[in-house]
DNA sequence: CTACGTACCAAACATTTGTTATGCACCTCG
DNA sequence: CGAGGTGCATAACAAATGTTTGGTACGTAG
């Protein structure tokens, strides 16, 4: 009853065209027809593939996900704080790709902090994420590279939210973050936390 | 030659439509309709004072600016790495007002990442705050609080970094990162540069 | 008091963008 | 080889939004 065999390949030609127009134009540039022409295609195509503009929204954070998972899992196990180094070495914006992925991140922030269901599946995010940097804290605390009594919840919001800010810096500026800084800033960061004293609280 | 006095009353009456909106719906919903429905006026009025959309968002984008630099003067002096905590402390969310801020803040960067002209002009006020924490650190190596070979500008990226993903992350959840939470956070970074070993670049 | 320019509203207008409808080509199945 | 369904283009339609215009009220200058 189908006819073609090749729709699964369209819908990667779709997929690469909306990660495209968001990594150049940002959430704010992503419309039907800026998909349509970036694949010399009509809007009809793109319709027929995603029944609505928030359709397409939520494949564009789905790819996001998909594409995030698949480069933090590149170096699969390292021990300890250098396991943790390796984890955020992962994310920041050393490659274009990375740079393309950190964009399409950072530019959902405007829709996810506008709307509560986005807003909502990116907190699970930022749980999911700092509980995989919490794993290699607790094994830098269980090797005796961090104080035992370090608080490791802390110590994976720091490491997040330092990873992030550094994105966000290397984006408006890619220039002054060359790969060998963001390497030795990530490098420096991580021997800090060697020393940190466990939370007073 | 001119009619009314009230002029600038109205222009900041506009001024506090534009946050309120931008803080609820970010930039995405940042239009001349919602602005003229915020204030219950008409279309004409927000056309007025702003004669394009474009003057619109860069009005927005002021106003964040000079809030972030009213609010960061708020504790004026402090000697080394406890000024450093002030100044990181005047930027997080602690308040409605700094929420609004920071939600504001984060907004702007889908249009400025894929606007070349915004995308400047945020690199140049990072550049600006980065320069304002350089201040900190370089007093607190004055003191003897950071080892003398820090690197400070290493040091300002990274305190930026930690202070722009804790606020990212308090955005998005804001349940778990309470005031106590982020000033233990804050304290618990900064402690933490004092062991830093001098960058090996 | 008249003239004129400012402040503003109301509504029309043009453009952009999401959505829907129509039609055609092709492929597969019977 | 015909029937029906898929894949897609073309284009109409509708809603949202930026922009422009005509008009009114009011205050100040002369």
């Amino acid at each position: 009853m189908p006819a073609r065999g090749d729709h699964d390949a369209r819908r990667r030609d779709l997929s690469e065209a909306v990660w495209r127009v968001v990594a150049e134009q940002g959430f704010t540039g992503l419309t039907m027809r800026a998909v349509a022409a970036e694949m010399d295609a009509s809007t009809g195509l793109v319709t027929h593939y995603f029944p609505s503009k928030a359709a397409l929204v939520r494949h564009a954070l789905e790819l996001a996900a998909e594409r995030v998972d698949t480069m933090e899992r590149h170096v699969p196990s390292a021990p300890g704080l250098a396991g943790l180094r390796a984890a955020i070495l992962d994310v920041v914006p050393v490659d274009p790709e990375r740079v393309a992925m950190n964009r399409v991140w950072v530019s959902s922030w405007d829709l996810a902090l506008a709307d509560p269901t986005l807003g909502e599946a990116q907190r699970e995010r930022y749980d999911r994420w700092r509980a995989r940097l919490r794993g290699h804290v607790e094994a830098a605390v269980a090797r005796g590279e961090l104080p035992d009594g370090a608080d490791v919840d802390d110590v994976a919001v720091s490491a997040a939210a330092f990873t992030h800010g550094l994105v966000t810096q290397a984006l408006f500026d890619p220039a002054a973050f060359p790969v060998a800084r963001l390497e030795g800033l990530v490098a420096g960061f991580v021997e800090g936390l060697g020393s940190q004293n466990p939370n007073p609280s």
